[in-house]
RNA sequence: GGGGGCGUAGCUCAGUUGGUUAGAGCGCCGGCCUGUCACGCCGGAGGCCGCGGGUUCGAGUCCCGUCGCUCCCGCCA
């Protein structure tokens, strides 16, 4: 048996909500209008979700949190005013209804309800408030609204059953994440809102500090910093869940501000942040009805790069990338030679068994280009050969090689890129992902859980000709660091990815000051400037820090994830739009000019209104 | 910042090589209808074709600009 609080399906079972005290309003929930209430008197309340008029008869379904039930308005028993107020009931009017529950003939049982086999025969009905008619159906059945449309109304597209499920498995998630963590003895600690700037590489959202003008708060990007005080202040585990800022451009995976299930422990090694996590996530997707089976399977940075070119490598299905480099060292092909002899790599995936029109294959071409690749090879095996514009160039021993290296069967297409190894990863990478959901090789409902670990501590950016942190700069080498080769450091670092979403990351951190300072150092930070932007860390480091690592989740990806949606959007209550606007509140919107004043920014210059003419 | 898609009735969409009065389904309003459950039938209202400019005898359609939505890249755990 699951623990009780995960017990709940995503059909909530109406016998779990509790028993409201019966009021004028309501006794009973909607859902809740089941065979034991067969022959007694209820009183539902709830909105009016459609209506069925005979011209004698009328039928209405009445909708609460619970779900639906059939009320029935027969003249010849309901009172006349009953009847005559359901005549005029349109949806979404907010009415109580007080009636009989029986049992409904056998030839009029709706099996699409759970309450389908009984009705509500009305005996008295009072319209509580008067709705205007929705600028889109609740229940929509041809097409679904504009986003826009739904975000501006909101409060009616949460009203829709899908919506309403996925904020009701959203807070279920969110609940049993709080149990386990209890139970396991970690502090719901909170940090501050209003904060300083910390340094996790995305743009800051300021908020202007009035009493010393001039300075601004920070919304925290994470609480990084204030959890690993928290470690040294010896509270030894610790989670919030956590809102958090960044003030970059959005995605359907990605909001300005989002949610953080963030967690941090003491006295641990790698091994136990890992464990305890694993069952973590299997403990809150029980809530969601999915198995995690354990432990997960981990793989490190750099094969995830190899072999699915991701670094969150979707592991629901194959078309995995395969090295041909070796296979192709001594071709007399100058384009996978001479790529391969400038130190980059020809990697292929086997694509399966398909026939493709050259349209689409040329389509193929064009997308790995944009992708940033120089061009596609695409060939179709053929015998021990290929069918190929390319199979000219090619031995009969490299074709071969080629075939056997990709698991060639007859007629199975291949694809081969050549360029530098990460650009041929990640055009492949995202052919591979984009060729998997084209051609549904991902099977319906699957799951795929795993480890990415041992992340390199640096990344080189050509740009900006220094070396960047991958996880942020707190996360804690693994083995020595050598300073003369940042580029080699490992880290005992770690993410969880889940269907190739990035749900959660995390690591060891740095409880050392002074490697804490090397660090720095290395990504270009020196003493002062490291005094001056996080020497609090730095001072709280010298005075007995434990050895600590934690982990921090996306709570809007992982209800995404187990809701089955693609965007965070559907899993937020009022998200924001693409451009980071909400269309509910007109956020963000101009102030006053004495506001600005007050806060010392008044020299900013009022933004011109949209379409202002020049 | 860059690229793709989209913007026509309240909603979802169609609208031909530029050509008369811009259509459909749903919704809405009115009428009829006593076992429906996406009830059914009859009738009706409803349009700044995102906005601005241009080409043309004529623009929903072509061109330029602009705004918004959406997906992706950059950026970002």
């Amino acid at each position: 048996m699951p623990d009780p609080d995960t017990a709940s399906s995503n059909s909530t079972p109406a016998g779990e909500f509790p028993a409201q005290r019966g009021n004028g309003y309501r006794t009973t929930w909607c859902g809740e209008v089941l065979a034991d209430r067969v022959g007694s008197e209820v009183r539902l309340a709830g909105w009016v979700h459609r209506r069925r008029d005979h011209g004698g008869l009328i039928f209405i379904d009445l909708r609460d949190r619970t779900g639906l039930v059939q009320l029935v308005f027969d003249p010849d028993e309901s009172p006349a005013e009953a009847v005559e107020l359901a005549h005029k009931l349109r949806p979404e009017d907010v009415v109580s209804v007080g009636g009989a529950v029986v049992d409904r003939d056998a030839a009029v049982l709706n099996p699409d309800l759970p309450t389908g086999a009984f009705e509500v025969r009305v005996a008295t009905a009072e319209l509580l408030s008067d709705a205007q008619t929705p600028p889109f159906a609740i229940e929509s059945w041809s097409g679904e609204a504009g986003e826009e449309t739904r975000l501006k109304h909101r409060y009616l597209d949460l009203r829709r059953e899908g919506m309403r499920k996925g904020i009701e498995l959203r807070s279920r998630l969110v609940s049993s994440m709080r149990s386990f963590l209890d139970g396991e003895g970690y502090l719901e600690i909170e940090t501050p809102v209003l904060t300083r700037s910390t340094p996790e590489g995305a743009r800051d959202f300021l908020v202007p500090a009035r009493m010393r003008q001039g300075s601004f708060y920070a919304l925290p990007q994470s609480p990084q910093l204030f959890k690993q005080l928290l470690m040294v202040s010896g509270f030894e585990r610790y989670y919030q869940i956590a809102r958090c800022f960044r003030d970059e451009d959005l995605r359907a995976d990605r909001q300005p501000d989002f949610t953080q299930l963030d967690i941090e422990l003491s006295f641990v090694e790698i091994e136990d942040v890992l464990e305890v996590n694993e069952r973590l996530i299997a403990h809150v997707l029980a809530a969601a009805d999915i198995e995690v089976p354990l432990p997960l399977p981990r793989i490190t940075y750099a094969e995830a790069m190899d072999r699915y070119g991701s670094d969150k490598p979707d592991t629901r299905f194959g078309l995995e990338l395969v090295d041909l480099s070796e296979v192709l060292a001594e071709t007399e092909f100058k384009v996978f030679s001479g790529t391969i002899s400038g130190g980059g790599a020809v990697k292929g995936i086997n694509a399966g068994k398909r026939e493709l029109p050259r349209k689409d294959l040329d389509g193929l071409i064009s997308e790995a280009q944009e992708l940033g690749a120089k061009g596609l090879v695409w060939a179709f095996r053929e015998g021990d050969g290929w069918r190929s514009p390319t199979a000219k160039f090619l031995s009969e021993a490299e074709l071969t090689g080629l075939n056997e290296a990709l698991g060639a069967e007859e007629g199975d297409l291949l694809l081969l890129v050549a360029d530098k190894s990460p650009v041929a990863n990640e055009v492949l990478g995202q052919l591979r992902r984009r060729l998997a959901k084209r051609w549904g090789l991902i099977p319906e409902g699957s799951h795929a859980f795993c480890w990415v670990v041992d992340w390199p501590m640096f990344a080189y950016s050509e740009d900006e000709q220094r070396w960047n942190p991958l996880h942020h700069p707190f996360t804690a080498p693994a083995g020595e660091l050598d300073d003369a080769d940042p580029g080699a450091a490992l880290t005992q670092a770690y993410d969880m990815v889940w269907n190739g979403w990035e749900i959660g990351g995390g690591s060891i951190r740095i409880s050392d000051p002074v490697m804490q300072e090397r660090v720095l150092g290395l990504l270009g930070i020196d003493a002062t400037e490291a005094e001056a932007r996080f020497g609090f860390l730095l001072e709280a480091l010298r005075y007995g820090a434990p050895p600590h690592g934690g982990i921090a989740y996306g709570v809007d990806r992982i209800a995404a994830l187990a809701h089955g949606t693609e965007s965070i959007r559907d899993v937020i209550a009022f998200p924001k739009t693409a451009s980071g606007a909400d269309p509910l509140t007109g956020a963000p919107a101009p102030v006053d000019a004495q506001q600005l004043r007050e806060l010392g920014v008044a020299s900013l210059a009022p933004p011109k209104p949209a379409n202002a003419p020049e």
